[in-house]
RNA sequence: GCGCCUGUAGCUCAGCCGGAUAGAGCAUCUGCCUUCUAAGCAGAGGGCCAGGGGUUCGAGUCCCUUCAGGCGCGCCA
């Protein structure tokens, strides 16, 4: 990464106390102990690059307005032989440096020699990290919700190998329990109807009303014929369930794959029930006394461990709840040696956080390394029109049918776009729409634009050579550093990013790179310029073009070469 | 009723551990292509940071409170 941005804030640490030493020592301060201070990037540039509140926050201390002690720590401050080249004290109390050119050179040759790495680092280095996103309902097809966190879970978790960590990623099937016997139900019903008419009996209420049901029922009988009209319903069902989910399950894995999203595992609920883990688990409670029986059911007290209440774990009729099994699933997963989990939710289920953790504590996990993010709901637009249902099937708006209308990178640039936890809206006209408006193109436009560069000066013969960091100090225009000022931060904002599982900073600042880079190519030319400036630009554009490929991979967003 | 989340420009949103005159994009208006892609750039207008208290050298940021919106509170998942 750029160590440049690293060492540039631990020197600034080094001159601020060397300062502040010699001033104590020549009796300019007094004899105290330096509070602790900090080292920011100023808002307005033209203050400086880095800034420190050294002087205001030892205000106290010392006994002196800010200002006062400000100019006497600048009296003091070397800074031969860094990489600043001028400091200067503003009011009320600002110590601000200026970064000079050693600085800029360094930063463009360490990505030059670094490329395709640039960005990555060794932060979360030995730590093994899972991130569980989209885990939809096998029962019927993906909605807008799983666009969403599909985009961002496949974001975080690219941004997380980025920062050193070593990633999972895994999609839950709830192939059992309440819902698929529900599934079998519908089917059945469905099924019935297909073989008999529609009247032949009622459809239930509460039955999955969707067409994709009547589709497998016909499906069904195409093959078996009428061979399970007559049979024993819990084996109607289970022919009906073994057939349709499969191909469900297939479907959500093409459609997945469609969205560039490839999982290390397709985990099956079903395995809990089979091998016993969902049993073990709650036997693990009941042991450590942190359930009773009520009604027929088994209970956890969940409000003893973060829950708003108590939970039921085992039903009167025999069944173990989703909870159950959610909680068997978690010690599965921390059982294989992961150190954090990340489950990425529809925020409907933030009632079920507290208790998720608080049922990893429980049993004897830690719940704090249960980290949840929550997402919003989406709401479809077709310019100012909420779009509620699909023109084409009448039904609500399936990823599929996004794919359909949306390119994959629009869509995951979008949903990426946003923090999790804001609800946000799609607008399908400006995701399609090849203009200045789509946010999507003016960050792949910047990547063309400089391939376009090389390919022009290839076309006269003239290739990237080596520059030498003497060479590269020829970068001096406003527009030339701060670009590069921006290349530089590249590597803390992936960190930043992973720390706050906050995939959404990265299309940040790939717009933010674009701009700067469209702002430096319009100041700036490259061709035609003397030889040594002219290979320093192209050096620059070849270290820009490396960072937002690089940016645009973790979003796995294509990086076009010409447009 | 209780709990969680959100409220910043006309619209969509940034704002890092509390820092300097609150920033972008879109939309509106004005300029810039005989030279590397105008899907671009430069400039202008646009704000009681939902309201009210508090904490302090300093608050969009932290605390309390009111209001508005979203979501949750099942032997559903």
């Amino acid at each position: 990464m750029s160590k440049m941005v690293i060492e540039a804030e631990k020197q600034l640490y080094e001159i601020i106390l060397n300062a502040m030493g010699a001033a104590v020592a020549e009796g300019e301060l007094a004899s105290q102990p330096i509070p602790a201070f900090g080292v920011e990037v100023p808002a307005d540039r033209s203050h400086g690059d880095l800034s420190t509140n050294a002087a205001m926050v030892s205000a106290k201390v010392f006994r002196l307005p800010p200002i006062k002690i400000a100019e006497i720590i600048n009296r003091y401050i070397i800074i031969d032989g860094t990489l600043f080249d001028k400091v200067e004290v503003a009011r009320p109390g600002f110590i601000n440096f200026t970064l000079s050119s050693d600085f800029y050179a360094g930063v463009v040759a360490d990505i030059l020699e670094q490329a395709e790495k640039y960005g990555r680092s060794d932060f979360g280095k030995g730590k093994k990290v899972m991130v569980e996103f989209v885990s939809a309902n096998p029962t019927g097809p993906m909605h807008m919700g799983n666009a969403r966190g599909g985009a961002l879970g496949d974001c975080l978790a690219s941004v997380l190998d980025a920062a050193g960590y070593d990633v999972w990623r895994e999609f839950y099937i709830n192939d059992a329990g309440n819902q698929i016997e529900k599934f079998g139900m519908s089917l059945e019903a469905r099924y019935i109807q297909h073989l008999k008419g529609e009247d032949a009996i009622e459809f239930p209420e509460d039955a999955y009303h969707g067409d994709d049901i009547r589709e497998h029922a016909a499906g069904f009988a195409a093959i078996y014929k009428d061979k399970y009209l007559e049979a024993d319903q819990v084996e109607r069902r289970a022919a009906l369930v073994k057939y349709a989910l499969p191909i469900n399950i297939e479907r959500m894995q093409r459609d997945l794959e469609k969205y560039r999203i490839k999982y290390d595992r397709w985990f099956y609920e079903s395995s809990l029930h089979e091998n016993g883990d969902i049993d073990d688990t709650i036997k693990l409670l009941t042991e450590r006394g942190m359930t009773y029986e009520k009604e027929g059911a088994l209970w956890y007290k969940a409000s003893e461990y973060g829950g708003e209440k108590d939970e039921v774990l085992i039903r009167a009729n025999g069944n173990p709840t989703y909870f159950a099994a959610d909680i068997a699933y978690h010690r599965n997963k921390f059982n294989r040696g992961f150190d954090t989990c990340i489950n990425v939710w529809g925020a409907d289920h933030h009632g079920h956080v507290a208790r998720m953790k608080g049922a990893m504590d429980a049993i004897g996990l830690d719940g704090s390394k249960l980290k949840i993010v929550l997402i919003q709901l989406v709401r479809l637009m077709r310019g100012n029109e909420i779009v509620r249902m699909s023109k084409r099937s009448g039904k609500a708006i399936q990823l599929s049918d996004l794919l359909d209308e949306v390119p994959v990178d629009a869509a995951r640039f979008f949903f990426n776009q946003r923090e999790a936890n804001t609800q946000m809206d799609f607008d399908l006209e400006l995701a399609v729409e090849q203009s200045s408006q789509n946010p999507v193109y003016y960050v792949q436009y910047a990547h063309a634009r400089i391939c376009s560069i090389f390919r022009n000066l290839e076309g006269e013969g003239i290739n990237p050579r080596g520059c030498t960091k003497a060479e590269l100090s020829l970068l001096t225009l406003p527009d030339e550093k701060e670009l590069i000022r921006h290349l530089a931060g590249f590597t803390v904002e992936i960190i930043e990013s992973a720390k706050a599982s906050d995939p959404a900073r990265i299309t940040r600042y790939c717009l933010e790179l674009a701009s700067l880079f469209h702002k430096f190519y319009n100041s700036c030319r490259v061709k035609g310029e003397d030889e040594p400036l002219m290979q320093v630009r192209l050096a620059l554009c070849s270290a820009a073009r490396h960072t937002l490929k690089n940016a645009l991979v973790l979003l796995k967003i294509d990086a076009p070469e010409s447009m």
